[in-house]
DNA sequence: ATTGAAGTTTGACGCAGATCAAAACGGGGG
DNA sequence: CCCCCGTTTTGATCTGCGTCAAACTTCAAT
């Protein structure tokens, strides 16, 4: 009896936001002790995505948004013709399922790249406790704000930048994403395939693939596989910014 | 005296989102009478933006959100190397200055296309109101929430669709808004020119002219200029969704 | 009305990246 | 350990759209 309730409790602390390392990157950054233990009590599960795996599928009904603990997870908006488009790549202290709030539908699909955990929140609550919580409301605002302004920053590449900037912009993206988490910003593993990343960058694969040769032969990378390592970061800057052409 | 506070309440109540036209379209909708005199607090001035003017520019910090009451405005992403790109087109209903909130600082421009008028919304104001009033917050969210919804849909446009298919879509987009707006779903006036219209699509103007040019060939459209009349949704769509290419 | 600047159309041509093809690689399951 | 299938690389060729250029239209300013 005593040993089940300890359990859970221990289960509980686990899921605990409080006890978490992300929590200054997740959804309740910028909160103070004590609204981080009131911020606990809506992460009412933990789910594990195995590689391969749905977290959640376009169409379905919104209940909770999900907080990345650890993996990676693709986002795939579907074209009705089947078509479909990598609509972002991500990762720990990352939130998805803001794009379903509107609708109440989900409009994309969610695929783990490799084993992952999520955190569960219910929208319901979230919205009630930042009613009382001005700064965890401030914190999701700024969230869903932040994935609006990436996602114009994802229309700028894809509307004007020419295949090398695309690509250079993405590994720098990734490098300074895997940096703020506390990895290395310049050797990590790239999670998802060629086509994915192609269909992410508005590119095919044979196109990605040709290019980070490129990149490889002028110096600037050293690719193997998954594995990548950035050789100057300063070099990938200067190609995205720099270079001439499509006015 | 007495005519001096009879002209603020005049100018008061025009400004009311209770009067407006607009308030099932725009923020406060769903809302009841009670709510709707709550939110017109929230509106602290109406603002005229003459065409060609900025309604706010990249960089400059964030004060307000801006519901565009009448008229027509852009928003331009800038690349550092001077590189810009139309976002988006905004009429009225809609809500501008989202992707300012992450960072407290406009990361677009807002360039008017026509003499507009918008209604300032604090956002600080906003926030706190709408911890009082639950379906305000909602709606909110689902506002914030479609705009992500939106750009989605652009990355996908700009991703995978072929030039033909993106002026199809995009012509069917504004097709569908000036139709919710009670306007004509067919015959409208297309307020910016080719070359905002390539930019937004990711195009040349050139290509812009040639399609258009081809629609108008094929009995899709009619287009003089500025002046635009859809002579076949059904084609139109059909364009948008069978065309076979580019898996 | 006149003039100029900005916007649009249309044609000719070139190229970045798509497509097709085939070989090489790698890693997970038996 | 080997086999197999999905992934990646690389080459050859094709094409949609960009680029350059020139003529035309529209509209605002004088």
């Amino acid at each position: 009896m005593a040993t089940t309730l300890r359990i859970v409790e221990v289960e509980k602390l686990k899921n605990a936001c409080s006890a978490c390392s992300l929590h200054e990157l997740c959804l309740p950054a910028g909160l103070s002790a004590a609204e981080l233990q009131s911020v606990d009590q809506l992460i009412d599960r933990r789910r594990s995505v195995k590689r391969g795996d749905y977290l959640f599928r376009s169409g379905a009904a919104l209940h909770s948004l999900y907080a990345i603990r650890s993996g990676f997870i693709k986002s795939c908006v579907l074209h009705e013709d089947g078509r479909e488009q990598v609509a972002g790549f991500h990762m720990m202290g990352d939130l998805m399922g803001l794009d379903a709030i509107g609708t109440n539908q989900h409009l994309c699909d969610a695929v783990a790249l490799e084993d992952s955990e999520v955190c569960e929140i219910p929208l319901k609550e979230l919205e009630g406790m930042s009613r009382n919580i001005p700064s965890l409301q401030q914190h999701f605002h700024r969230i869903m704000s932040q994935e609006i302004a990436r996602d114009y920053g994802v229309m700028l590449l894809l509307g004007s930048m020419r295949a090398e900037e695309r690509l250079a912009a993405f590994l720098l993206n990734l490098s300074q994403r895997f940096s703020a988490r506390g990895y290395s910003a310049t050797e990590f593993h790239l999670r998802m395939t060629r086509e994915e990343i192609g269909s992410y960058l508005g590119l095919k694969l044979e196109t990605v693939s040709r290019t980070l040769s490129r990149f490889q032969a002028q110096g600037l990378i050293a690719v193997q596989n998954k594995h990548l390592r950035i050789l100057s970061l300063d070099n990938l800057r200067e190609l995205v910014s720099h270079h001439s052409c499509r006015s």
